[in-house]
DNA sequence: TTTACTGCAAATCTTTTGCATCAAC
DNA sequence: GTTGATGCAAAAGATTTGCAGTAAA
């Protein structure tokens, strides 16, 4: 039971796509694997090298299309935690908010109830509606604060 | 009683400048000043658009190289909003937050008070030191929202 | 006069786009 | 055989950098 889905998450991608009159390539497949197999936020390029071990003539514009597909559907988020690059990841995982460490590059997941208290102040106060799914938070973690 | 320092902080900064034996020019005293007079938070872009309207030659890079140098010293705080561009304010305005509306793009500003409740739990749970300095909220605004 | 600062042009870096070719259906 | 997808090259937008000339001290 590792996917929320009951078929193989890759699988019903594929179906989808066909549905819409997409087509499947080798590329768009090993992009989505690229993407399903990371767990943490994966940026463009970190897909393209990915794709590009197994399948040499992959081009990164390739990657931006299939991406810019994917999110058109639904099927992956995009986040933008700063950097200038922007990260991507399956929807279906659900939506988690990350810290940064500005120091060290890692990042922690923190899921929707931790952040509740603070969306509620958000709409009660300043009736803003916030999109929390695309929340980073940076700082200093742990091991890097001394 | 409108700045933090007794002295208005534009001779404080052309002071510090001088003492640390960088030079005043008149690129720079006006890029200061246009700093100094957003309420929020301003874009090289901004600065520079702000900067042409008086004083017709200077160029984009200057500005660039006199943030770099306002943020080594400390006088400026650079703000990654996403959207892939660096926004600037004076260190000394103190800091706040910003909910961002995605779709007409305004910012409300919040104070750090709404925040530290966010910032005991992630201190908390997480071990993490955040640096609310630079959070920015996405989202949608009131007026956007229907 | 010294050397920090500036303007200009060109280089980066990420993402986007135009176009001719290719391949999934 | 259609026409959507790809690769390539070039463009776009923000920021950085090299260099020769300029000006603040």
């Amino acid at each position: 039971m590792e996917d929320v889905n009951h078929n193989g998450p890759a699988k019903d991608i594929a179906t989808l796509l066909t549905q819409k009159g997409y087509r499947i390539t080798p590329q768009r497949t090993m992009i989505l694997e690229a993407i399903q197999s990371s767990d943490q936020h994966i940026s463009a390029e970190e897909i393209h090298a990915q794709v590009v071990a197994k399948y040499p003539n992959v081009n990164i514009s390739t990657v931006y299309r299939t991406l810019e597909l994917l999110k058109k559907l639904g099927l992956v988020t995009e986040t933008d935690l700063g950097g200038g690059r922007f990260r991507y990841h399956p929807a279906e995982k659900g939506h988690h908010h990350h810290l940064v460490c500005q120091e060290c590059g890692n990042t922690i997941d923190l899921d929707n109830s931790e952040l509740y208290p603070l969306k509620e102040v958000l709409l009660k106060k300043h009736k803003f509606i916030a999109d929390l799914q695309h929340l980073a938070i940076m700082g200093r973690c742990v091991n890097c604060k001394k």
